[in-house]
DNA sequence: CTGTTGAGCTTGTTGGTACAAGCTCGATGA
DNA sequence: TCATCGAGCTTGTACCAACAAGCTCAACAG
């Protein structure tokens, strides 16, 4: 036996392969059994070896189909223009580009009135229970899942603005409406965090066990209060995010 | 047969036994015989249920000890604080941060010359395989890893700053070290993506193959250039960053 | 022609066994 | 006293077997 179990060395094969494009995105791998005669090994160490693949995010798995390469192309999200985020991809913004590209970005949209939770709550500087607006918002570009976004809005702001709390898209955006109505967002702060997703966040994203989700928490506020809370649910495998923070004139230059 | 298999049963009842404190961090959990009798299941069931929660990054297991339960205390990055460098007395952001939270920081650095790679060179806007300087940090707190960072800097630095290829410490901090020799970094733009580790970024950091990693990749500029690009590997498990942007002033009323 | 069924593939779950390898600690021997 | 060894615990690796559950597709019945 050499220095490395037959499930690593099992592993480090496929995964070579897989990098070096013999088993290319979207192709299926050979199925347990027939690694199992290729490795002269148990289907159980077959396994073991296929785990590590998973747990690395190179394929997934699905009982009765097999392991699946999975793709990696990623998209870029700039998170520091204050005042419009692009969605990009390889330098398409997601609401043009993407569209001119022959990639189809959509977007549902679902509202409804809840009791502030505490996490939402202590960033609002609002009451645990008050009335808040919650939109929800999912996300596809040409019918992939690509990400889940859940705004709150305290509930005074609808005195003001009283289309949060109504149904269907606001066209022009949500931050654009609200400064038409006096409340202009001068500022936000952003956490940002990542772990393994939630059996729901898994069955939205339609991502398999193996894949991180980014979160993406903005907390926006206006001169003199805070005004809403985004939190956003990202594929992290095919997601990255940007910040240019600092003297960005000067970055002109050396760009 | 209830709807959930049993060792994910299993993962379930030993995770609320944990974060309920029945088995707090550092605490050896039952061993897989005592665990297999217990919940009357297979040892290979107990091991899957096992998995579910080495993956999570809950424990941890080795060879002839037993599980032991990690530690799972978030700590909070704040990313932004680009003019507070300058009102800080002495060391980097990171030794301040972990000291200011009543816990105990360490790291270890290592120097080498390095031809830049080209995504480092792209990022730095000069020639791939041209020199640079690679300063490697490896941080810690209270002995457990926190995160791995590689900073490379253009090689024509070191005329004006020697010391940065210098092995050790320096002992300021290379932001300061740097604005002490004419080289003021004005700005930056931050890149974070999120995966799962590789082989060996698991080993360093001490995290089991299904905690994610944070990637934060920070390119610095000076008025004129690039002066620096730094790649910072967390455990994504234990680690969120904050960003604040826009009117700071105005977020302190609304604090 | 169409809808259903089931054979035959896939992975998922669970049970068992055996031995290797790492750690602790008490017994043993110099 | 002190170093060494080994019993006895732990997890790690590897094998086998059986059945459940999900998917595809061809054969079949209406």
């Amino acid at each position: 036996m050499s220095e490395q179990p037959k499930y690593r060395q099992l592993a480090d094969a496929l995964r070579r392969e897989i990098v070096n494009g013999i088993y290319p995105p979207g192709a299926r791998l050979p199925s347990e059994s027939e690694l199992s005669t290729r490795f002269d090994a148990s289907r159980n160490t077959v396994r073991n070896g296929l785990k590590l693949l998973v747990s690395e995010g190179l394929v997934t798995s699905s009982q009765g189909l097999g392991y699946e390469v999975r793709s990696h192309e990623v998209f870029e999200l700039n998170a520091s223009r204050f005042e419009n985020l692009t969605f990009q991809q390889n330098g398409d913004s997601y609401t043009t580009d993407v569209t001119n590209a022959g990639r189809r970005p959509h977007q549902t949209f679902r509202v409804e009135m809840k009791p502030a939770p505490e996490d939402i709550a202590e960033r609002l500087r609002i009451e645990v229970g008050s009335t808040t607006v919650l939109r929800f918002c999912h996300r596809y570009v040409d019918d992939v899942p690509w990400s889940t976004q859940a705004t709150y809005y305290p509930g005074w702001l609808t005195e003001q603005a009283p289309r949060l709390s109504e149904p269907g898209d606001i066209a022009e955006g949500t931050t654009r409406y609200l400064a038409g109505h006096d409340i202009e967002q001068v500022g936000y702060f952003d956490e940002i965090a990542t772990r393994m997703p939630t059996p729901d966040e898994a069955r939205l994203l339609e991502i398999g066990a193996g894949v991180p989700v980014l979160l993406w928490t903005r907390t926006g506020y206006s001169k003199d209060k805070r005004i809403r809370c985004t939190i956003t649910t990202f594929r992290g495998d095919l997601n990255r995010m940007q910040y240019e923070i600092g003297d960005l004139s000067a970055r002109n230059e050396v760009l």
